[in-house]
DNA sequence: GCAATTTTTGACCGATTGGACAAACGTTAG
DNA sequence: CTAACGTTTGTCCAATCGGTCAAAAATTGC
């Protein structure tokens, strides 16, 4: 008999350890290579296992990465969740910055695993884009129209606001391939995180002080 | 015999005509799937043709993703190119702003097609990113300097800079889809390039501001 | 009109892919 | 120990893919 949806029986323990193990394989594969370009082989290969044993945890490829992004989704939207009006304004926006960039760096295969599937025309997640993130996206739209009510930012729209940031975060994991060969081998090391919160941090105080 | 590179003879107007038919084809589908996930019979069939038929113009899949990539340089870079030290640099800026918004807006295909080779580690435009668009960047750093050497713009990292245009800009073509979900069905009409324009203008007049 | 050349097509091929399956192998509770 | 259940694997399959090839059809140059 299969797993995946825990019908009645609960996971065992190597189900457990073994469905963890597949999707760090599977985030490494599908982020490089994108849901097509990927495949079960190159997976199980990474998970260090056959491939009909993979399958025996996920009957389907798409059931690994539709696991994969319910998972990954959390964690995503965890800064942003963060964003709260308590505390002065700027300093939250500043955090979010930081810490949306701190994710780049950290975390870059699941914001290109996220850049990949939206590129295709997000088939997969569509429903997510739809519901979760658009009402948490507006809920925070609520709290920057708060500020620039009471003249802590400047007014703009808030929505493109969210927009800029997100692209420009993003951009220094789904595009570090072209930033580091931009860059070339003296300013493209480590130290281009760094520059790029310098100047976001910069853009983004000067360009919404009030 | 085979077409390709014109060895010898010129292109005949069926060549000319069909290899513009298949490149037209080809972009519709590979910005769609991303190199991998586009199928040769996809491309033959957009651009109505059978796939044998397209192999005679073109050897191999890659060679028309190459052809493509190519030809698509040059337009893309455009923009970048205008970026000149003649006139006042804030309206430089904000004009180079405005037209990779309009890039963004018509042509998101070639946008997406793009991101989605950067975002696979860019394995068929490596030697165009580290050669041609390297030294651009270089050079139109260098106007950039000069702008803030003559207290035209505030001091900041000019490269970063430039990061932050393309991120901002090309957000609107390569996540589109995730925009327009966010926005719903209301604010994500026609009108949201617009919006974005105006939001952005704002952000970098204020933010670049001396 | 005719021969040379270019263009188009149907049939085909080997490789890869996602997935099925039954049998073998491990594990665990009584 | 053993029966029940969980796990692993080798083998296989149908579909799809990139690409070939020879021959037919259309075009072109004279």
């Amino acid at each position: 008999m299969n797993i995946e949806t825990p019908s009645r029986r609960p996971r065992t323990r190597i189900q457990r350890e073994k469905r963890e193990l597949i999707l760090e394989a599977a985030l490494e594969v599908f982020s490089n290579h994108g849901f097509r370009g990927a495949t079960i082989d190159q997976i199980a290969e990474a998970a260090g296992m056959s491939k009909p044993n993979l399958l025996y945890y996920f009957r389907r490829k798409e059931d690994i990465f539709t696991a994969l992004i319910q998972r990954l989704m959390e964690t995503w939207l965890g800064p942003l969740r963060e964003l709260d009006n308590v505390g002065d304004p700027m300093t939250e926006l500043r955090g979010y910055i930081r810490r949306k960039l701190e994710m780049a760096r950290d975390y870059p295969r699941e914001s290109r695993l996220f850049a990949n599937e939206i590129l295709q025309g997000a088939p997969r997640i569509m429903p997510l884009l739809e519901g979760e993130l658009k009402s948490l996206v507006n809920e925070k739209v609520d709290v920057i129209r708060g500020w620039m009510r009471s003249g802590k930012i400047v007014r703009c729209d808030p929505y493109h606001l969210i927009f800029s940031i997100w692209a420009t975060t993003q951009h220094y994991a789904d595009f570090d391939v072209q930033v580091r060969a931009v860059l070339g081998p003296d300013r493209g090391g480590e130290g281009r995180f760094e520059d790029a919160a310098r100047f976001l941090e910069q853009l983004y105080i000067e360009g919404l002080r009030p």
